[in-house]
DNA sequence: AAGCAATAG
DNA sequence: GGTTCTATTGCTT
């Protein structure tokens, strides 16, 4: 599950004593400013952050879940065991000195009693997981997952409703705590969009507790860094704001730069080799000289962190881009052995991604061995695209899947390992990425059009990534900081592919097919019930009232526009997308799939139709083709062609059609038994004997029938090459296949 | 597109 | 800096 911060951190709020931190307020501000002004153009930002974001983290999150399974354990200390290690307990627990990631035997020193659930399984944990987030989505679609029980959220938009719309705003005082201020009173006045965020972050968190049953922290303030920090300063069930003028306060207590989110092992290490250990260090080092070490945006990145700004966006996460299972153990050293745990693991993946609803386009296999030199760890892995015969028997649940992946599995294992060679594996992992929603990929990658076809999850689609706080110039000039309306091209993508989510989604429903949110097989009933229809609103745009406002140009629609969308980039998209951000689902108002979107609201609250952030899908699909007799075994030897094929970019061959490997030079050399003057050339021995026997007769004999093989050569593939290699070298490096490549002006 | 490193919980 | 079981992003080829 995870690392340390929570019990091993001594905790940000310990030295009350001394808070001459290097850094007081006047210090910092100016410093933030002009750290985050330092584009290339463009005015630097006034006000240096109106965002209100917030951080939730569920307390003891496993244990948590499995008290809710069973409420017996509510009041015994709880420990969730994986393999020979506790990766989270309960507060019971903790009490008596028992904390995460402690070894078995030690916790069963501090605490005779403990109380031990396995929790290998992932499945409960994940399925609660997503809950949370599509419950607060459920107020404002921008909700980021960070692991399973963490989320940000940028309630920008929402606060600057309510500021409008509420009439005492003055005297109002915080909920919860305030960073190193006894009285939440104290400074309401000076914030008012922070106190409102932080009446929003005690509604979540109640909404979390009476429709989930669950605990957790919130922190509220201006970024995700410092939303981060500050919400673990009251540790169980509780939250925390921090004001601006206390951002030095934070930082300079932090201590270690380890302690900074985003400086991890690798980086501190780097930090320290430049003798740069505490967070003021950091703070205080020239930035030139962090730019020699690191190079530009990841010093920036990193000198940046260390004064509490970061204007990263909350980038709302989706459904997930990849599903993996794993197993780890002492010692594995037989063929057969892998075999079987590669045939257990992809039973339960394929089952989850049957759920999923979604077709995986890549397969990847990785392990991790055991040898002296390496000391235990280090992961090393190979892939190999997946057919699409087969990737639609994935996603349809078709029973035969598992033999044709785990055939390729065992393929890709011997790309690592020799066979014929003394092994010892400690652990295995089966993947499937490369989501995609509808069919196969038509592979429109230049087309407009390719952003509505391709992927229909929520959130990002194929490759959204940015650390926008970076490269200045490229994004495009409104950097209107904190304000949610920078350039952010993958937003749009984001946006219009989550728009086609509901499209295909009310499609479904129309059809019959009703997916539940986030359905798990077992857990029929939705958890979350939808909030309240009366409300419709998702408040996250930054705009005001949002009646229509597609007359005037620039700011007006600036304030109009979903957060992050350039209105300059916006005029030069086509009428109808236009017409697309513009509405409910982009400006944050959503309509229920049955509802004709009820009356007058009440000011805030929390309803619309739960979003469908992870929708596996409870229905099979009906298979597209019948199976007919003996694709099981073609499908046996496609597959090892796949994973085969995978290095050499070869000719590549239409699925169902034999082929004959080309062996090229990265191949493995070849082990001749007796038997294998009858193999194909492009099959594994070693595959071979690992197949049940009837598998291996019904194979030989369809290879003696087949044996003029057919080569198909490149027919297929024409005019391969060629240009298309455009490589947008002007805008290289950041910018990716996005909607903002193609709208940009220039 | 493939493989790995780094970071995270 | 490693334990478990994931998941994401960025770098390099």
């Amino acid at each position: 599950m995870q690392t340390s911060d929570d019990d091993d951190d001594d905790d940000i709020a310990e030295d009350e004593t001394e808070w001459q931190s290097s850094l007081t307020e006047l210090e910092t501000h100016p410093a933030a400013a002009a750290a985050a002004g330092s584009h290339i153009d463009g005015p630097p930002p006034q006000e240096t952050s109106r965002r209100v974001i917030l951080h939730f983290d569920l307390d003891c999150f496993y244990a948590q879940v499995e008290m809710i399974r069973n409420p017996a354990l509510r009041n015994v200390p709880l420990g969730i065991q994986q393999k020979y290690i506790i990766v989270t307990c309960n507060y019971v627990a903790r009490d008596q000195g028992v904390t995460k990631l402690m070894s078995v035997a030690d916790a069963k020193v501090k605490c005779p009693n403990l109380v031990l659930v396995k929790g290998e399984d992932l499945t409960h944990y994940r399925e609660t997981s997503y809950k949370v987030t599509e419950l607060l989505m459920s107020y404002c679609p921008l909700v980021e997952r960070l692991g399973f029980d963490e989320n940000f959220m940028d309630i920008t938009g929402m606060v600057e409703r309510r500021l409008t719309q509420t009439t005492d705003s003055h005297n109002a005082s915080f909920e919860g705590h305030v960073y190193n201020h006894a009285s939440g009173a104290d400074k309401a006045g000076d914030h008012p969009r922070l106190v409102l965020g932080s009446h929003i972050a005690a509604e979540l968190r109640a909404a979390i507790n009476t429709k989930l049953g669950l605990t957790g922290c919130a922190g509220v303030a201006t970024n995700k860094l410092l939303a981060k920090l500050v919400s673990g300063t009251f540790k169980p069930n509780q939250q925390t704001t921090l004001l601006p003028e206390n951002i030095g306060d934070i930082m300079g207590r932090l201590g270690g730069l380890r302690r900074v989110p985003g400086v991890g092992h690798q980086t501190s290490k780097r930090l320290r080799a430049l003798g740069l250990v505490s967070v003021q260090d950091l703070q205080l080092f020239p930035r030139a000289e962090l730019v020699r070490e690191f190079g530009s945006p990841t010093a920036q990145r990193l000198g940046n962190l260390s004064l509490g700004i970061d204007g990263s966006p909350v980038t709302p996460s989706g459904a997930p881009q990849s599903l993996s299972d794993e197993d780890s153990f002492k010692k594995m050293s037989t063929t057969k052995e892998v075999f079987q745990k590669t045939q257990d693991l992809l039973s339960s993946l394929v089952e989850r991604m049957h759920k999923d609803g979604r077709q995986p386009q890549t397969f990847r296999l990785t392990i991790r061995r055991y040898s002296a030199t390496n000391k235990w760890f280090s992961r090393e892995s190979r892939q190999c695209p997946i057919p699409n015969y087969l990737g639609q028997k994935i996603s349809s649940g078709s029973s035969d899947a598992v033999a044709q992946l785990v055939a390729m599995a065992v393929k890709l294992f011997h790309k690592m390992v020799d066979g014929g060679a003394a092994f010892h594996l400690t652990l295995i992992n089966v993947c499937f990425a490369n989501l995609q929603s509808r069919g196969p990929a038509a592979s429109g990658k230049g087309a407009i059009t390719s952003f509505f076809s391709h992927s229909a999850s929520p959130g990002k689609s194929q490759s959204s990534s940015q650390d926008q706080a970076s490269p200045p110039s490229v994004r495009g000039r409104r950097t209107d900081h904190g304000f949610g309306c920078d350039v952010d091209s993958s937003y749009l993508e984001t946006v219009i592919t989550q728009d086609n989510f509901h499209k295909v989604a009310a499609a479904e429903s129309a059809a019959g097919a009703p997916r539940h949110l986030h359905g798990s097989p077992t857990t029929k009933g939705p958890v979350v019930s939808a909030a309240p229809p009366d409300l419709q609103r998702v408040m996250c745009s930054t705009g005001g009232p949002e009646s229509d406002g597609r007359t005037s140009e620039g700011l007006e629609f600036g304030c109009r526009l979903p957060p992050n969308v350039d209105p300059d980039v916006f005029r030069l998209l086509p009428e109808d997308i236009q017409r697309e951000l513009l509405s409910p689902a982009f400006t944050g108002v959503q309509q229920g799939p049955s509802k004709p979107a009820a009356g007058p609201s009440r000011v805030d609250t929390f309803d619309s139709p739960p979003p469908r952030l992870y929708a596996p899908q409870l229905t099979p699909r009906p298979s597209t083709h019948s199976p007919r007799l003996g694709d099981t075994r073609q499908a046996v030897s496609d597959a090892m062609n796949t994973a085969d094929n995978q290095t050499s970019p070869g000719p590549s061959v239409a699925p169902g059609q034999a082929t004959v490997e080309a062996q090229g030079p990265g191949a493995r050399p070849p082990r001749l038994l007796s038997s294998e003057c009858d193999f194909p050339m492009n099959v594994d021995p070693g595959v071979f004997s690992e197949l049940p026997g009837d598998v291996q007769r019904d194979l030989m004999a369809e290879w003696k029938q087949q044996r003029p093989v057919l080569k198909t050569p490149s027919c297929i593939k024409q005019g391969r090459n060629s240009s298309a290699k455009d490589k947008k070298s002007a805008v290289k490096g950041n910018q990716r296949n996005n909607l903002y490549n193609y709208f940009k002006p220039n």
